[in-house]
DNA sequence: AGAGCCTATGTTATCGATGCCATATGTAAC
DNA sequence: GTTACATATGGCATCGATAACATAGGCTCT
């Protein structure tokens, strides 16, 4: 018979806490919460109710009646570099963990503005309290300037928004930097490897090359433009190994670096013998390739983390948060001398 | 004045709105959902009033009263492989949003019990629908039994709580894939830098190394242990160049390769004149070092959204989701004729 | 024409925790 | 010995959406 004791076998919730400790939900709420006028012993039978029924609060009800969700989100998007993706995830989370912040992550498949509006939307939906973007805003619509409006954002690659702070990493100083470098081991010219036309990023890297170059006197090549990926740096690789005079190569990620030193390779060339390679990134296997690449570091970690905390009011917008610096390995030289 | 008129700022709600259209709330409620009973005409004015007003709703509210959160739970290890953590990720993103659900991270920055329960539970406590393990159960706790045992869970390396479904990503083929098209190049032993014990994968695939060799009648020597790090392949890298017989290694990792192909050319061994290297994973960049490398390829992709499809029921157990193939490039040869 | 059944809509209770206010002690101050 | 104030606890409304039930027309069928 369906007897009036029958219970589906849903999860407890604080009014049962409540029974079981003989006191009042509000007592288990505070109790839970480190409020501080709670009796010791009241809070050790409360607790011991807790552990006996196996409670745990319901997020969505805490959420509803706090109005606080306690998440940020984070915008990915899916192709584009493995490395820093994972980097800027790790980041996020940890520094938002630390400070009792959930992450929920939207990912774009491709840099496409309707795409970009879902995801907002899809953040704005789930109540979070922040939102970092760590893909390039291409352009920036009514609608995701309305959430960003609402909800504070933070963009990692420059692009901005009204509303939304921006993250300082200095791409244009990582550009120069590697630019630098080559010229200062005597070399007369400077290619580049650029990465997608819309990645504020690879713009800012490319004006650097280009400030550079100009500040030397130095009438900059066209820049060849890949997508980041490996195969588009092997692709721009095999025309730089048909110019006779390339020199030094500047590719704007380690990942585009690795398929142009394997073009010019198969082209005949050696590096860094023939022609010197700086790239930036320095993910882990930079060290370990052949030869180990010269590198710009960027601490996509840091800026992840960087990023909450900008989120969370834990530091200054203006403050230069993430800085680049030059690892030197062996994948650039001295010109041949002729 | 303090007027009775005044308005707090804040987000329009479903009763806005229909207050604007001049409907119920419940029927606000039925068209945003796609409820078939509802009138073209009331339809149109309550999308017009969701427009007018920015409605947006609340995800809390909804999981309170529907009792479904619509999200589903990753757990992924901080460090221990950059490439796989984010294919995992994006397949499970991906698969994710197309169901319609919303994904949320845990990240624990080591293998520690404490640390995978805390993120289980932080998981639990908002609800997730399902669970997506990325990272080895090496012990499992009464506490890691419980919150599996409520919720679905999917393990994606093999290891197993008594409820959490298994996706089987055959780790002991891959092994034995890479073993075999060593042997086969003429190898007459095959060493092998293992990925660390915690890890079921890096014994499975030591498995797989160890059970060919036996199959071919060959004592394996003993297996050199690494971290996947591109760092402690360089390390084991280093061991090996000293041991003057090896013409043949099976790396547990693309990342270690690397590694122990450096060492190894440090130690005056060219690769893959004097020793070919066979390792698994095929990140996008093992077709663009020197040598390219020849590696067992396995989608994480797919093995991330194929464990949210099992999450969501729409897709068997049982079934054999992903498979290793080779991808033979030019780091294996055949052993010099002496 | 009335039974029976769709369709479109409204009403009310409910999910689980918290905010706010009320209340009951204890206890320090005048 | 009141007043006054801190401590510990309970009661009730509330957040915003949905489920379940209720109702009011309009239609079909016998």
């Amino acid at each position: 018979m369906t007897g009036a004791t029958e219970r589906p076998a849903r999860q407890p919730s604080m009014s049962d806490v409540a029974r079981t400790a003989g006191v009042s939900a509000q007592t288990v709420s505070r109790t839970l919460r480190d409020s501080p006028n709670v009796n010791p012993e009241t809070r050790k039978r409360v607790l011991a109710a807790v552990e006996q029924l196996g409670y745990r609060f319901n997020h969505a009800a805490r959420v509803l009646s706090s109005g606080r969700s306690h998440t940020i989100g984070l915008v990915l998007l899916q192709s584009g570099g493995y490395y820093s993706r994972s980097a800027v995830t790790a980041g996020v989370e940890a520094a938002a963990g630390e400070a009792g912040y959930a992450v929920s992550i939207a990912t774009i498949a491709r840099l496409d503005t309707g795409l970009m509006e879902r995801s907002l939307s899809k953040l704005a939906d789930q109540g979070v309290e922040g939102i970092v973007i760590a893909v390039p805003l291409i352009s920036v619509t009514q609608k995701m300037e309305d959430i960003t409006r609402d909800i504070p954002t933070v963009t990692l690659d420059g692009s901005r928004t009204a509303s939304a702070l921006v993250l300082g990493i200095d791409q244009k100083e990582a550009g120069r930097i590697a630019t630098r470098h080559l010229l200062d081991l005597g070399h007369r010219q400077v290619w580049h490897v650029s990465g997608p036309d819309e990645w504020i990023e690879a713009r800012q890297r490319r004006q650097g090359w280009q400030e550079c170059l100009a500040a030397a006197g130095i009438q900059a090549p066209p820049p060849l433009e890949g997508d980041w990926s490996p195969d588009s740096g092997y692709r721009q690789g095999q025309v730089l190994a048909m110019i006779p005079d390339v020199t030094a190569v500047f590719a704007a990620s380690d990942e585009m670096a690795f398929g142009v030193i394997r073009a010019l390779r198969e082209g005949g060339r050696s590096v860094p013998a023939d022609v010197s390679i700086v790239s930036v990134d320095d993910i882990e296997l930079a060290a370990y390739c052949t030869p180990p690449l010269t590198t710009v570091r960027q601490d996509f970690y840091r800026s992840g983390a960087a990023a909450v905390a900008l989120l969370l009011r834990q530091a200054d917008a203006g403050e230069t948060l993430v800085t680049a610096s030059l690892s030197v390995r062996a994948s650039t030289a001295p010109p041949r001398s002729r």
